[in-house]
DNA sequence: TATGAATGAGGCTTCATTCAT
DNA sequence: CATGAATGAAGCCTCATTCAT
């Protein structure tokens, strides 16, 4: 193995170190100190693999989301109808697992970054991950625009649930698919 | 006048006062310090009037609603259809007005401390907040649930125009109402 | 009444007004703020009567002291025997009295200030509280050298009742007070 | 030498170094600014060692009782007479050494912390600390509540003569102690 | 006489970052 | 490579005191 992969282990092994970290406490109240902590490894050594606290929270995003790639793909075959397949996508938002709703938390981390610190870098990488997101959905729906309003909006109902009172996000979301596939059906 | 109306006009006043700073530099870049400096009083001075940088935001956040509300019932009377009273509406979102502009950005600091440090205060101020653009809303298209997708969308769609590369949030939005409406109409 | 009775009379008020604050929360965790709201003035007026948070500590012994030796004397026509007056005498350390045990509060808080920021004033004024005592204990044992060593030990006693973490000051005190009337009656 | 040696090395030695400055300024005046400054270390360093203020002083107080236990085995083995050995074990009242008076003061800062900012840690270091000189008379004078009490009436004379317009510190311990001595020799 | 709004100095503490080992 | 001691800038907040009313 080169250098290069044996740094990118590294930095992908310290991130995930820290991951419940983040779920737990939040972007803002952690310190670099702690992360360190955490991981089981010196400050300045946190230095060698990033370039900043965003920086993690960044490769924990990519991290989560390769994972969340191969699990959704399983997923995809068992789910038979269309609603099925929506719902195995938005897992993330949807599951009660333990894993994914810590990555539930990591990914409003990674939001509140995008809102309050928005670098090219994070900015791009979120316009990634929608765009994938999207390609999927249209992979299922046929239909672009459809898609990308279905994603948008669904983390429209993220952000409520986050910032309401009381907000059931999982009746939601699964009110608004059908819907979205029942005016789908009917524009058919 | 008695003492609590000054009190609270001063508040006012100086909420109002670091509204640009508040839209430029981010909540999370903005010192008491320079809020004092703004507002051209005494550091000590601020704590006579909030609690806590948070709260300043609040008391701004009140301040614009309140304006925005009086402009919203003009606005209103001269909206015609439907849809341009739902455009009114949603203003905040679509007017290039630069007063606007800067609420918007204000909008977006206080859904940032919803995300990151929710107090309850805050929380439940967000909440009556929804609460009052549905109820507005349903006044509209006389429809409780469909009022709510369409609030909790329209803050993905925002959310959406801040975190990602290129975004036209005026041109989803507006196509979002239109098929909305259209959806609303065939379902009676 | 002439102008300045008035005014002593109102100092008197204001600093008795703040005792039980000052024994709950202590000489150093009271701001002139608190004094102020908890006498019910303004905080500006506070300096019309009083130099600074010393002085009202000093003026609340004061008026302590003055109920406390009218009391005295009330109590030491009750006590018989040698022993019972010097008790009576030091009623301030071994009542139970709810009353007393806030003046005993106050009385460490005055040694406090004795202790770290000693100014002529109040130094003056422990001087001459120690030498009263030391008299009136001389006026029932008739030894002024072993007036004066009963009241500093009874002070030390105090000081470890407030110092350590557990002490009986009262078996303390009187088991000291007896062995003193035993050593004075046998050098006689 | 581990690591945790080295820290605690550069911990005795940061407290050791503000030691004078603690005599002078007392603890109440006394910032962390000052500290950094005294101690030619960087403000944040001085969280590396200590927890807070009071941690400062409470190892200061730790180191000189160690420098003072040294001290007092050598000198006890000088003293010939129980008179001799007792004023040994006070030397800290007793003494004119200019580093002794130093080390005095700083247990007179100790009190004022004990009596004021009473932390469980503190009380419970200063009851050991009197245990230590009690058990340590106790070997002189084989009584222990008499060791007791002589112990809290010498800190009693100490508060005295730090409270008090004039006061022979030396004169009423030294007074004292032989009339105790007396007392216990004919008790015998 | 009484007030309390206004203040800015100064307190404590945190923390990202550097750099010598 | 890895470290973590050292730092000082910067943050938040408190408070005694002043002064215009």
């Amino acid at each position: 193995m080169d250098n290069l992969s044996k740094k990118n282990i590294k930095r992908k092994n310290i991130a995930k170190s820290c991951c419940t970290l983040f779920a737990n406490d939040g972007f803002l109240d952690i310190s670099i100190s702690k992360l360190a902590i955490t991981a089981g490894i010196g400050k300045g050594t946190i230095y060698e693999y990033f370039e900043n606290k965003e920086d993690i929270v960044f490769e924990l995003m990519t991290c989560l989301q390769e994972d969340y790639d191969d699990k959704f793909h399983l997923n995809l075959k068992i789910a038979v109808t269309k609603e099925e397949k929506i719902y195995k996508l938005f897992d993330l938002f949807l599951s009660k697992d333990e894993n994914i709703l810590i990555q539930k938390e990591i990914y409003k981390q990674f939001l509140i970054i995008c809102m309050s610190k928005p670098s090219d870098k994070i900015i791009k990488y979120n316009t990634n991950l929608r765009d994938k997101y999207i390609s999927l959905l249209e992979n299922i729906i046929n239909n672009y625009k459809q898609s990308a309003k279905i994603y948008d909006t669904i983390i429209g109902f993220f952000i409520a649930s986050n910032s309401l009172e009381k907000y059931d996000l999982e009746l939601c979301i699964k009110t608004f698919i059908k819907t979205e596939l029942k005016i789908y059906k009917e524009n058919i």
